[in-house]
DNA sequence: TGCCAAATACCCGATTCTTGGTATTTACCC
DNA sequence: GGGTAAATACCAAGAATCGGGTATTTGGCA
Protein backbone atom coordinates (compact mmCIF):
# COMPACT_ATOMS: atom_id res chain seq x y z
CA UNK A 1 0.00 0.00 0.00
CA UNK A 2 1.44 3.51 -0.88
CA UNK A 3 0.82 6.33 1.39
CA UNK A 4 1.37 10.10 1.51
CA UNK A 5 0.81 12.03 4.46
CA UNK A 6 0.11 15.96 4.29
CA UNK A 7 0.48 18.23 7.07
CA UNK A 8 2.71 21.25 7.20
CA UNK A 9 4.72 20.42 10.27
CA UNK A 10 7.57 18.57 8.82
CA UNK A 11 8.54 17.13 12.57
CA UNK A 12 5.28 15.46 12.70
CA UNK A 13 5.28 14.09 9.35
CA UNK A 14 9.13 12.77 9.69
CA UNK A 15 8.05 10.64 12.78
CA UNK A 16 4.96 9.67 11.27
CA UNK A 17 6.61 8.44 8.20
CA UNK A 18 8.98 6.50 10.22
CA UNK A 19 6.10 4.83 12.19
CA UNK A 20 3.91 3.78 9.37
CA UNK A 21 7.04 2.47 7.56
CA UNK A 22 7.85 -0.45 9.95
CA UNK A 23 4.38 -1.45 9.05
CA UNK A 24 4.64 -4.54 7.10
CA UNK A 25 1.73 -3.78 5.15
CA UNK A 26 2.68 -0.64 4.54
CA UNK A 27 4.90 -0.07 1.02
CA UNK A 28 5.46 3.09 0.64
CA UNK A 29 5.15 6.55 2.60
CA UNK A 30 5.47 9.64 1.16
CA UNK A 31 5.21 12.99 2.57
CA UNK A 32 4.78 16.58 1.83
CA UNK A 33 4.47 19.77 3.75
CA UNK A 34 2.35 21.93 1.43
CA UNK A 35 -0.51 21.37 -0.53
CA UNK A 36 1.12 22.05 -3.85
CA UNK A 37 3.87 19.25 -3.48
CA UNK A 38 1.02 16.95 -2.12
CA UNK A 39 -0.42 17.45 -5.47
CA UNK A 40 2.71 17.33 -7.28
CA UNK A 41 2.92 13.77 -5.72
CA UNK A 42 -0.19 12.67 -6.44
CA UNK A 43 0.07 12.99 -10.14
CA UNK A 44 3.45 11.50 -10.14
CA UNK A 45 1.98 8.55 -8.41
CA UNK A 46 -1.21 7.83 -7.30
CA UNK A 47 -1.46 6.76 -3.16
CA UNK A 48 -3.60 4.04 -2.23
CA UNK A 49 -4.54 6.28 0.64
CA UNK A 50 -3.62 10.13 1.95
CA UNK A 51 -3.33 11.14 5.58
CA UNK A 52 -3.80 14.82 6.01
CA UNK A 53 -4.17 17.33 8.50
CA UNK A 54 -7.01 19.73 8.45
CA UNK A 55 -5.14 22.92 8.62
CA UNK A 56 -2.72 23.49 5.98
CA UNK A 57 -1.88 26.81 4.91
CA UNK A 58 -3.16 28.63 1.94
CA UNK A 59 -5.83 26.59 0.74
CA UNK A 60 -6.69 24.48 3.48
CA UNK A 61 -6.99 20.61 3.73
CA UNK A 62 -10.66 20.55 3.12
CA UNK A 63 -10.63 22.15 -0.40
CA UNK A 64 -6.82 20.06 -0.83
CA UNK A 65 -8.93 17.40 -0.03
CA UNK A 66 -12.01 18.32 -2.35
CA UNK A 67 -9.33 18.33 -5.30
CA UNK A 68 -8.07 14.77 -4.36
CA UNK A 69 -11.29 13.48 -4.52
CA UNK A 70 -12.35 15.15 -7.29
CA UNK A 71 -9.42 13.67 -9.24
CA UNK A 72 -9.05 10.64 -7.72
CA UNK A 73 -12.02 9.12 -6.39
CA UNK A 74 -10.65 5.92 -5.51
CA UNK A 75 -7.25 7.40 -3.18
CA UNK A 76 -9.11 6.51 0.38
CA UNK A 77 -8.02 9.64 2.77
CA UNK A 78 -8.22 9.44 6.16
CA UNK A 79 -7.99 13.14 8.08
CA UNK A 80 -5.41 13.76 11.71
CA UNK A 81 -6.75 16.81 12.82
CA UNK A 82 -5.72 18.36 16.03
CA UNK A 83 -9.54 20.32 15.71
CA UNK A 84 -12.53 18.36 17.33
CA UNK A 85 -15.10 21.43 16.77
CA UNK A 86 -17.82 20.26 15.54
CA UNK A 87 -18.11 22.83 12.14
CA UNK A 88 -14.70 21.47 11.04
CA UNK A 89 -15.85 17.79 11.39
CA UNK A 90 -18.82 18.91 9.53
CA UNK A 91 -16.55 20.18 6.95
CA UNK A 92 -13.88 17.63 7.06
CA UNK A 93 -16.71 14.91 6.44
CA UNK A 94 -18.10 16.79 3.33
CA UNK A 95 -15.42 15.60 1.10
CA UNK A 96 -16.37 12.13 1.85
CA UNK A 97 -13.43 11.32 3.99
CA UNK A 98 -13.30 8.01 4.98
CA UNK A 99 -11.58 8.57 8.78
CA UNK A 100 -10.93 11.25 10.60
CA UNK A 101 -8.16 10.68 13.75
CA UNK A 102 -7.23 12.77 15.79
CA UNK A 103 -3.59 13.87 17.13
CA UNK A 104 -3.37 13.69 20.53
CA UNK A 105 -4.80 9.47 20.32
CA UNK A 106 -2.02 7.34 20.24
CA UNK A 107 -0.26 6.68 17.12
CA UNK A 108 -2.38 2.76 17.43
CA UNK A 109 -5.12 4.72 16.92
CA UNK A 110 -3.97 5.88 13.38
CA UNK A 111 -2.27 2.43 12.61
CA UNK A 112 -5.84 0.65 13.42
CA UNK A 113 -7.75 3.70 11.41
CA UNK A 114 -5.16 3.26 8.23
CA UNK A 115 -5.76 -0.95 8.06
CA UNK A 116 -9.90 -0.67 8.32
CA UNK A 117 -9.93 2.30 5.68
CA UNK A 118 -7.20 0.27 3.69
CA UNK A 119 -9.56 -2.43 4.06
CA UNK A 120 -12.78 -0.55 1.99
CA UNK A 121 -13.77 0.65 5.71
CA UNK A 122 -14.13 3.95 7.95
CA UNK A 123 -12.52 4.94 11.07
CA UNK A 124 -13.51 7.84 13.33
CA UNK A 125 -12.54 8.46 16.38
CA UNK A 126 -14.26 8.17 19.70
CA UNK A 127 -14.97 12.14 19.95
CA UNK A 128 -15.78 12.31 16.43
CA UNK A 129 -18.50 9.76 16.16
CA UNK A 130 -19.82 11.47 19.33
CA UNK A 131 -20.25 14.79 17.52
CA UNK A 132 -22.51 12.57 14.72
CA UNK A 133 -24.27 10.87 17.13
CA UNK A 134 -25.13 14.49 18.18
CA UNK A 135 -25.51 15.68 14.63
CA UNK A 136 -28.39 12.83 14.24
CA UNK A 137 -29.84 13.61 17.37
CA UNK A 138 -30.35 17.47 17.06
CA UNK A 139 -30.36 18.69 13.10
CA UNK A 140 -32.05 21.80 13.58
CA UNK A 141 -28.85 23.01 14.65
CA UNK A 142 -28.05 23.61 11.24
CA UNK A 143 -29.51 26.47 9.95
CA UNK A 144 -26.58 28.82 9.73
CA UNK A 145 -26.43 32.30 8.28
CA UNK A 146 -27.20 33.06 4.65
CA UNK A 147 -24.48 33.72 2.24
CA UNK A 148 -25.36 37.27 2.30
CA UNK A 149 -25.32 37.03 5.77
CA UNK A 150 -21.45 35.56 5.75
CA UNK A 151 -20.50 38.31 3.60
CA UNK A 152 -22.05 40.83 6.20
CA UNK A 153 -20.09 38.92 9.33
CA UNK A 154 -16.87 38.86 7.19
CA UNK A 155 -16.98 42.81 6.59
CA UNK A 156 -17.84 43.49 10.09
CA UNK A 157 -14.67 41.29 10.79
CA UNK A 158 -12.74 43.05 9.06
CA UNK A 159 -13.72 46.32 10.74
CA UNK A 160 -15.84 47.92 8.88
CA UNK A 161 -18.76 50.11 10.44
CA UNK A 162 -22.01 49.22 8.86
CA UNK A 163 -22.18 53.05 6.82
CA UNK A 164 -18.93 51.19 5.01
CA UNK A 165 -20.17 48.13 4.97
CA UNK A 166 -23.54 49.34 3.31
CA UNK A 167 -21.12 51.26 0.66
CA UNK A 168 -18.72 48.16 -0.37
CA UNK A 169 -22.24 45.88 -0.89
CA UNK A 170 -23.85 48.27 -2.96
CA UNK A 171 -26.41 48.07 -0.22
CA UNK A 172 -28.14 51.20 2.34
CA UNK A 173 -26.75 51.09 5.83
CA UNK A 174 -30.69 50.20 6.78
CA UNK A 175 -30.14 46.72 5.33
CA UNK A 176 -26.76 46.04 6.53
CA UNK A 177 -28.87 46.41 10.19
CA UNK A 178 -31.34 44.10 9.19
CA UNK A 179 -28.86 41.68 8.10
CA UNK A 180 -26.86 42.57 11.48
CA UNK A 181 -29.83 42.28 13.36
CA UNK A 182 -31.11 38.51 11.90
CA UNK A 183 -27.04 37.48 12.45
CA UNK A 184 -27.56 38.12 16.04
CA UNK A 185 -30.86 35.89 16.39
CA UNK A 186 -29.63 33.04 14.51
CA UNK A 187 -26.45 33.16 16.21
CA UNK A 188 -28.28 33.71 19.67
CA UNK A 189 -25.97 35.89 20.59
CA UNK A 190 -26.04 40.25 21.41
CA UNK A 191 -23.19 41.67 21.59
CA UNK A 192 -20.54 42.31 19.31
CA UNK A 193 -17.89 40.44 21.33
CA UNK A 194 -20.11 37.36 21.86
CA UNK A 195 -20.56 37.70 17.86
CA UNK A 196 -17.04 37.62 17.24
CA UNK A 197 -16.72 34.56 19.15
CA UNK A 198 -19.06 32.53 17.68
CA UNK A 199 -17.92 33.53 14.21
CA UNK A 200 -14.34 31.96 15.32
CA UNK A 201 -15.75 29.26 16.92
CA UNK A 202 -17.80 28.40 13.37
CA UNK A 203 -15.37 29.36 11.08
CA UNK A 204 -17.20 31.62 9.85
CA UNK A 205 -14.61 34.00 8.99
CA UNK B 1 21.20 11.67 28.00
CA UNK B 2 17.66 11.20 29.36
CA UNK B 3 15.03 12.93 27.62
CA UNK B 4 11.46 13.82 28.34
CA UNK B 5 8.89 14.94 25.34
CA UNK B 6 6.00 16.65 26.41
CA UNK B 7 2.36 17.28 23.76
CA UNK B 8 -0.61 17.08 24.19
CA UNK B 9 -0.84 15.53 20.76
CA UNK B 10 -0.05 11.56 21.11
CA UNK B 11 0.66 10.93 17.67
CA UNK B 12 3.77 13.12 17.34
CA UNK B 13 5.00 12.69 20.81
CA UNK B 14 5.11 8.57 19.11
CA UNK B 15 6.80 9.69 16.21
CA UNK B 16 9.27 11.69 17.96
CA UNK B 17 9.97 9.19 20.55
CA UNK B 18 10.82 6.96 17.92
CA UNK B 19 13.17 9.34 15.69
CA UNK B 20 14.96 10.31 19.17
CA UNK B 21 15.44 6.47 20.22
CA UNK B 22 17.72 5.98 17.05
CA UNK B 23 20.18 8.58 17.81
CA UNK B 24 23.29 7.43 19.65
CA UNK B 25 24.06 9.92 21.87
CA UNK B 26 19.93 9.85 23.64
CA UNK B 27 19.85 7.24 26.41
CA UNK B 28 16.27 7.13 27.41
CA UNK B 29 13.03 8.60 25.88
CA UNK B 30 9.91 9.38 27.79
CA UNK B 31 6.81 11.15 27.13
CA UNK B 32 3.65 12.73 28.62
CA UNK B 33 0.83 14.08 27.00
CA UNK B 34 -0.44 16.03 30.25
CA UNK B 35 1.18 18.28 32.47
CA UNK B 36 0.44 16.29 35.75
CA UNK B 37 2.18 12.75 34.06
CA UNK B 38 5.38 15.42 33.04
CA UNK B 39 5.64 16.07 36.20
CA UNK B 40 5.19 13.13 37.55
CA UNK B 41 7.77 11.60 35.49
CA UNK B 42 9.99 14.41 36.32
CA UNK B 43 9.67 13.72 40.21
CA UNK B 44 10.41 9.83 39.73
CA UNK B 45 13.48 10.28 37.04
CA UNK B 46 14.86 14.04 36.20
CA UNK B 47 15.82 14.42 33.17
CA UNK B 48 18.88 15.87 31.27
CA UNK B 49 16.79 18.00 28.41
CA UNK B 50 12.98 18.39 28.48
CA UNK B 51 11.36 19.16 24.79
CA UNK B 52 7.62 20.68 25.48
CA UNK B 53 5.02 22.29 23.40
CA UNK B 54 3.71 25.06 24.45
CA UNK B 55 0.55 25.28 23.87
CA UNK B 56 -0.63 21.94 26.10
CA UNK B 57 -4.35 22.13 27.46
CA UNK B 58 -5.38 23.50 30.72
CA UNK B 59 -1.83 24.76 32.49
CA UNK B 60 -0.07 25.77 29.05
CA UNK B 61 3.57 24.88 28.44
CA UNK B 62 5.09 28.23 29.62
CA UNK B 63 3.78 27.61 33.17
CA UNK B 64 4.84 24.19 32.91
CA UNK B 65 8.25 25.56 32.51
CA UNK B 66 8.52 27.66 34.97
CA UNK B 67 7.91 24.75 37.47
CA UNK B 68 10.04 23.10 36.12
CA UNK B 69 13.26 25.49 35.48
CA UNK B 70 12.45 26.63 39.04
CA UNK B 71 12.49 22.99 40.78
CA UNK B 72 15.20 21.87 38.58
CA UNK B 73 17.54 24.36 37.12
CA UNK B 74 20.00 21.81 35.89
CA UNK B 75 17.15 20.66 33.11
CA UNK B 76 18.02 21.89 29.98
CA UNK B 77 14.59 23.16 28.04
CA UNK B 78 13.61 23.12 24.52
CA UNK B 79 10.17 24.76 23.18
CA UNK B 80 8.66 22.94 19.94
CA UNK B 81 5.83 25.40 18.47
CA UNK B 82 3.73 25.77 16.11
CA UNK B 83 3.96 29.16 17.04
CA UNK B 84 6.02 31.56 15.87
CA UNK B 85 4.09 35.00 16.98
CA UNK B 86 6.62 37.46 18.57
CA UNK B 87 4.43 37.20 22.07
CA UNK B 88 4.54 33.74 22.04
CA UNK B 89 8.43 33.69 21.93
CA UNK B 90 8.50 36.64 24.33
CA UNK B 91 6.60 34.23 27.01
CA UNK B 92 8.61 31.41 26.23
CA UNK B 93 11.98 33.03 26.40
CA UNK B 94 11.02 33.99 30.07
CA UNK B 95 11.57 30.81 31.20
CA UNK B 96 14.94 30.65 30.15
CA UNK B 97 14.65 28.02 27.70
CA UNK B 98 17.35 26.72 25.84
CA UNK B 99 16.37 26.06 22.92
CA UNK B 100 12.94 26.93 20.46
CA UNK B 101 12.25 25.26 17.39
CA UNK B 102 8.79 25.04 15.21
CA UNK B 103 7.38 22.41 14.36
CA UNK B 104 7.35 23.23 10.69
CA UNK B 105 11.12 22.65 10.98
CA UNK B 106 12.50 19.18 9.52
CA UNK B 107 13.18 16.58 12.16
CA UNK B 108 16.96 17.13 11.85
CA UNK B 109 16.63 20.36 12.90
CA UNK B 110 15.04 19.44 16.36
CA UNK B 111 17.79 16.55 16.55
CA UNK B 112 20.64 19.57 16.11
CA UNK B 113 18.75 21.85 18.89
CA UNK B 114 18.90 18.78 20.89
CA UNK B 115 22.65 18.34 20.29
CA UNK B 116 23.43 21.92 20.81
CA UNK B 117 21.47 22.14 24.32
CA UNK B 118 22.55 19.23 25.88
CA UNK B 119 26.13 20.48 24.28
CA UNK B 120 25.60 23.37 27.27
CA UNK B 121 24.76 25.47 24.10
CA UNK B 122 21.67 27.54 22.77
CA UNK B 123 19.45 26.75 19.81
CA UNK B 124 17.05 28.85 18.37
CA UNK B 125 14.99 28.27 14.62
CA UNK B 126 16.18 31.21 12.19
CA UNK B 127 12.54 32.72 12.38
CA UNK B 128 12.93 33.26 16.42
CA UNK B 129 16.17 34.56 15.71
CA UNK B 130 14.33 36.93 13.34
CA UNK B 131 12.11 38.00 16.20
CA UNK B 132 14.76 38.75 18.78
CA UNK B 133 16.45 40.50 16.53
CA UNK B 134 13.36 42.82 15.58
CA UNK B 135 13.08 43.01 19.32
CA UNK B 136 16.04 43.99 19.82
CA UNK B 137 15.81 46.68 16.86
CA UNK B 138 12.26 48.10 18.16
CA UNK B 139 12.63 47.35 22.12
CA UNK B 140 9.57 50.17 22.44
CA UNK B 141 7.16 47.68 21.42
CA UNK B 142 7.19 46.25 24.59
CA UNK B 143 4.89 48.72 26.55
CA UNK B 144 2.01 46.32 26.76
CA UNK B 145 -1.26 46.77 28.85
CA UNK B 146 -1.48 47.51 33.15
CA UNK B 147 -2.91 44.81 34.79
CA UNK B 148 -5.74 46.38 35.17
CA UNK B 149 -6.21 47.14 31.48
CA UNK B 150 -6.03 43.14 31.27
CA UNK B 151 -8.71 43.42 33.56
CA UNK B 152 -10.87 45.42 31.76
CA UNK B 153 -9.88 43.57 28.54
CA UNK B 154 -10.99 40.18 29.92
CA UNK B 155 -14.48 41.79 31.44
CA UNK B 156 -14.88 43.48 27.58
CA UNK B 157 -14.39 39.63 26.23
CA UNK B 158 -16.80 38.54 28.68
CA UNK B 159 -19.27 40.37 26.58
CA UNK B 160 -19.81 43.10 29.74
CA UNK B 161 -20.82 46.64 29.25
CA UNK B 162 -18.56 49.17 30.60
CA UNK B 163 -21.11 49.92 32.89
CA UNK B 164 -21.31 46.47 34.64
CA UNK B 165 -17.88 46.30 34.29
CA UNK B 166 -17.67 49.19 36.36
CA UNK B 167 -20.03 47.90 38.83
CA UNK B 168 -17.84 44.52 39.18
CA UNK B 169 -14.56 46.46 39.48
CA UNK B 170 -16.67 48.81 41.88
CA UNK B 171 -15.43 51.67 39.76
CA UNK B 172 -17.21 54.10 37.92
CA UNK B 173 -18.25 53.62 34.22
CA UNK B 174 -16.05 56.84 33.35
CA UNK B 175 -13.17 55.20 34.57
CA UNK B 176 -13.64 51.87 32.85
CA UNK B 177 -14.22 54.06 29.56
CA UNK B 178 -10.65 55.82 29.97
CA UNK B 179 -9.30 52.35 30.57
CA UNK B 180 -10.97 51.40 27.65
CA UNK B 181 -9.41 54.30 25.66
CA UNK B 182 -6.06 53.72 26.97
CA UNK B 183 -6.42 49.89 25.98
CA UNK B 184 -7.08 51.11 22.37
CA UNK B 185 -4.33 53.91 22.26
CA UNK B 186 -1.72 50.89 23.69
CA UNK B 187 -2.98 48.46 20.74
CA UNK B 188 -3.31 50.82 18.30
CA UNK B 189 -6.98 49.27 17.54
CA UNK B 190 -9.61 51.87 17.41
CA UNK B 191 -12.73 48.96 17.03
CA UNK B 192 -13.52 46.53 19.61
CA UNK B 193 -13.40 43.80 16.35
CA UNK B 194 -9.62 44.94 16.29
CA UNK B 195 -9.16 45.04 20.12
CA UNK B 196 -10.72 41.40 19.62
CA UNK B 197 -7.91 40.20 17.23
CA UNK B 198 -5.31 41.93 19.27
CA UNK B 199 -6.08 40.07 22.35
CA UNK B 200 -6.88 36.89 20.48
CA UNK B 201 -2.90 37.12 18.60
CA UNK B 202 -1.70 38.33 22.22
CA UNK B 203 -3.29 35.75 24.53
CA UNK B 204 -4.49 38.28 26.61
CA UNK B 205 -7.88 36.96 27.03
C1' DT C 1 10.73 62.43 50.54
C1' DG C 2 9.85 63.31 45.96
C1' DC C 3 8.87 61.56 41.54
C1' DC C 4 6.23 58.86 38.31
C1' DA C 5 3.28 55.55 36.38
C1' DA C 6 -1.07 53.54 37.23
C1' DA C 7 -5.60 53.89 38.57
C1' DT C 8 -9.18 56.55 39.46
C1' DA C 9 -12.94 59.98 37.98
C1' DC C 10 -15.55 63.30 35.29
C1' DC C 11 -17.25 66.06 30.98
C1' DC C 12 -19.46 65.92 26.64
C1' DG C 13 -20.47 66.08 21.82
C1' DA C 14 -20.43 62.97 17.97
C1' DT C 15 -20.93 58.60 16.24
C1' DT C 16 -22.32 53.97 16.09
C1' DC C 17 -24.89 50.17 17.42
C1' DT C 18 -29.08 47.93 18.97
C1' DT C 19 -33.68 46.39 18.45
C1' DG C 20 -38.46 46.74 17.91
C1' DG C 21 -41.12 47.17 13.80
C1' DT C 22 -42.93 46.82 8.44
C1' DA C 23 -42.50 46.14 3.48
C1' DT C 24 -40.94 45.25 -1.33
C1' DT C 25 -38.34 42.78 -4.72
C1' DT C 26 -35.67 38.60 -6.24
C1' DA C 27 -34.82 34.00 -6.93
C1' DC C 28 -35.70 29.46 -6.67
C1' DC C 29 -38.35 25.27 -5.89
C1' DC C 30 -42.45 22.46 -6.44
C1' DG D 1 -47.70 29.92 -11.14
C1' DG D 2 -47.81 30.09 -6.35
C1' DG D 3 -45.20 29.72 -2.22
C1' DT D 4 -41.13 30.69 0.42
C1' DA D 5 -36.67 32.15 1.86
C1' DA D 6 -33.37 35.63 1.05
C1' DA D 7 -32.11 40.12 0.24
C1' DT D 8 -33.32 44.49 0.11
C1' DA D 9 -34.90 48.99 2.48
C1' DC D 10 -36.73 52.21 5.83
C1' DC D 11 -38.30 54.19 10.60
C1' DA D 12 -37.08 55.53 15.14
C1' DA D 13 -35.82 55.66 19.86
C1' DG D 14 -32.66 54.38 23.19
C1' DA D 15 -28.26 52.44 24.55
C1' DA D 16 -23.55 52.31 24.13
C1' DT D 17 -19.24 53.60 22.52
C1' DC D 18 -15.68 56.86 20.86
C1' DG D 19 -12.41 60.40 21.41
C1' DG D 20 -11.11 64.77 22.64
C1' DG D 21 -10.01 66.69 27.13
C1' DT D 22 -8.56 67.46 32.59
C1' DA D 23 -7.59 66.13 37.31
C1' DT D 24 -6.91 63.59 41.77
C1' DT D 25 -5.28 59.68 44.43
C1' DT D 26 -2.42 55.79 45.17
C1' DG D 27 1.63 52.92 45.48
C1' DG D 28 6.19 51.91 44.69
C1' DC D 29 10.82 53.03 43.90
C1' DA D 30 14.97 55.87 44.22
Amino acid sequence: MKILLVDDHQILLDGLKFLLQNQSFVKQVHVASTVEHALIQIQSEVPDLIVSDISIPEIGGIAFAQKVKALFPQTKLIFLSMHEEPYRVKEALSTNAEGYVLKKAAHEELLKAVREVAGGGLYFSTEIQKILIQRMRFPEDERILTDREKEVLRLIFEEYSNKEIGEKLHISERTVETHRKNIYQKTKTNTLVGLLKFALENNLV
